[in-house]
DNA sequence: CTGTTAGCGCTTTCAT
DNA sequence: ATGAAAGCGCTAACAG
């Protein structure tokens, strides 16, 4: 810093206040002093700023594991939101394990503004352990009272998604699921709960599969189902990483979907179009957009403030893995 | 700190040298600060020790965007390695653009220790930028001369999948690539180049088709492939998000996989075997692994270093969408 | 083995 | 509008 004022002949207060865009610099002084910066390919320090301004302009992001498309695609989303707004955001994988990651000895105490935590289900030991961090926090794709949260009903999206199988005539529908039914937390317990709920509305009986979780579990799923007595005529797959498991099964036992199996996802992966899945849209960059906003806000204006919740829209996308049922207990030849 | 010296009657030095396990303290005297510290819950600020040690902990990930498979997958592996290391990762996307990022403008200057850059296609333009900021710089995915580079030989890879199809007696193999031909750079350009090898030294023509990238562009390639005088009886695509676009298509006009049509991809996506898709590993987790350690190595040790080049192995990884060829150009009912 | 002291690179009063 | 000076919280020489 001291090169750059003596570049632009200047004091160091002075290139401070010009590069920060502090008031009291005049344009022309403001100019040269960024010249000199750029030449110099100078930056600020941000450790010793927020020495002093104490603020870090980072922002710390929990999450599971990148590799997963869904946190992978909230990731690049908040990224960008982030580095818009000037804050470098630093990633923390907390593994898959739902016993609740070491939070405490992340290096998150005096390193980060604020916290985002993406769908992580082991919520209460979380927040714990964040609330003693005295971070602002957000939680992305989770609902909790009294938090900053981001998400979507995931509740009342899998009764739409329901509901559409439903109404195409479908009795016999199979959800697929890869969490516990009973104290099923988290959105895929939300999942769960919504069709179930849209089930009980129509007057029809649930039918639970637990699988694996991705398309391996689907799989598995799937080809338990084609062995039962009576093969469903459409199947829910919790996500549609899982629906692919679901549509590949299929597809090598010549099901043809959707005229003997409809099929349904839920997220809108990468993929699903390519493959012509109905799922639910969640829009997730919307999602990594709207935590993006929030989370920069909160890390400008500290802890205190009413907690805040964005409901994300989701909506049912259909493709071509969806149709009317088949009429009786034959699987193939019913095109 | 103060406060922590005070509670446990000792200087602040003794204070920093205990906290950070340095030698030179009674055990006594240590466990008396650890103590205090605890009970004041008092961590040390990396911004203020960061500032004397010139070491901030921290590595820049710069890459494309996170939503891309690919891209993901490394980042996943690399910031477990790094966490492991007690380094913090932080992410800056620098989009899909080939046109070289704004590098400059990051504010890594003072902020990281060590720069990773994943498959970055202006490495030009990229590598000047980072050697002005004289920080030591790992690319991964990426094959420069005089640089730490962890990737694998895509060429040899690419030969190998094309020779796979050769010595299924294919004659007839399409190439869809992204990239022009002539001063094809990067990774999809030494691919290009492997099959355009493969093919000469077995005396046979390539068929180059330009495409988009992704799925998008392998159903666009693989609908002009389908309209064309000759349908090729095998199709290489530069990477399996693309050949999930080509298995699409395949399927969508009935035609066999891999009976009529071959398939082989190239990367190992997650969904790859799921789809059953012939393809290259990667191992994309061992890159990001490898990555992790060089970089860590390189964030401790300072930037002069003599250039490190790693070569991960990648391998053919046959699955159910190659075959031997069909007789003829009928495309329907051969199986 | 422990304490004192001088900065690390920056922002921010307070003068000018 | 600009500069001088006093720290932000910490580490690393150096003394003791």
């Amino acid at each position: 810093m001291r090169d750059v004022a003596e570049r632009a002949g200047v004091s160091l207060s002075t290139v401070s206040r010009a590069l920060r865009g502090a008031p009291g610099v005049t344009p022309e002084v403001r100019g040269r002093v960024r010249s000199a910066a750029d030449e110099l390919s100078y930056v600020v320090s941000r450790n010793a700023s927020s020495l002093v301004t104490r603020r870090t302009g980072r922002v710390g992001l929990l999450l599971p594991r990148l590799q997963r498309w869904f946190f992978a695609a909230v990731a690049d989303a908040l990224c960008d939101s982030l580095q818009e707004q000037q804050l470098d955001t630093i990633v923390y994988q907390l593994g898959d394990a739902t016993a609740g990651g070491e939070v405490r000895s992340l290096p998150l105490r005096q390193n980060v503004d604020a916290v985002v935590a993406v769908s992580l289900d082991f919520a209460d030991e979380l927040t714990d352990q964040l609330d003693e961090l005295a971070l602002p926090t957000v939680f992305c794709s989770r609902w909790l009272q009294g938090r900053h949260c981001v998400s979507i009903d995931n509740a009342a999206a899998a009764r739409t998604a329901t509901q559409h199988l439903v109404n195409l005539g479908h009795h016999d529908i199979a959800y697929l699921h890869s969490r516990p039914l009973k104290a099923a937390t988290g959105n895929f317990g939300d999942r769960a709960r919504g069709y179930a709920e849209a089930m009980a509305a129509a007057g029809l009986p649930t039918r639970f599969a637990r699988i694996a979780e991705g398309p391996a579990g689907g799989e598995a799923g799937m080809g338990r189902l084609l062995g039962a007595t009576e093969v469903p005529t459409a199947v829910f797959a919790e996500s549609d990483e899982t629906a692919f498991g679901v549509l590949r099964v299929l597809r090598r036992s010549a099901v043809e979907v959707p005229a003997a199996v409809s099929v349904i996802g839920f997220d809108n992966h990468d993929l699903s179009d390519t493959f012509e899945l109905t799922t639910i849209d969640q829009d997730v960059p919307a999602l990594g957009r709207a935590a993006g906003r929030l989370v920069a806000e909160l890390a400008t204006a500290g802890i205190e403030r009413p907690a805040r919740h964005v409901r994300q829209e989701a909506r049912l996308l259909v493709r071509g893995s969806t149709g009317i049922p088949r009429r009786g207990r034959v699987l193939s030849g019913v095109v």
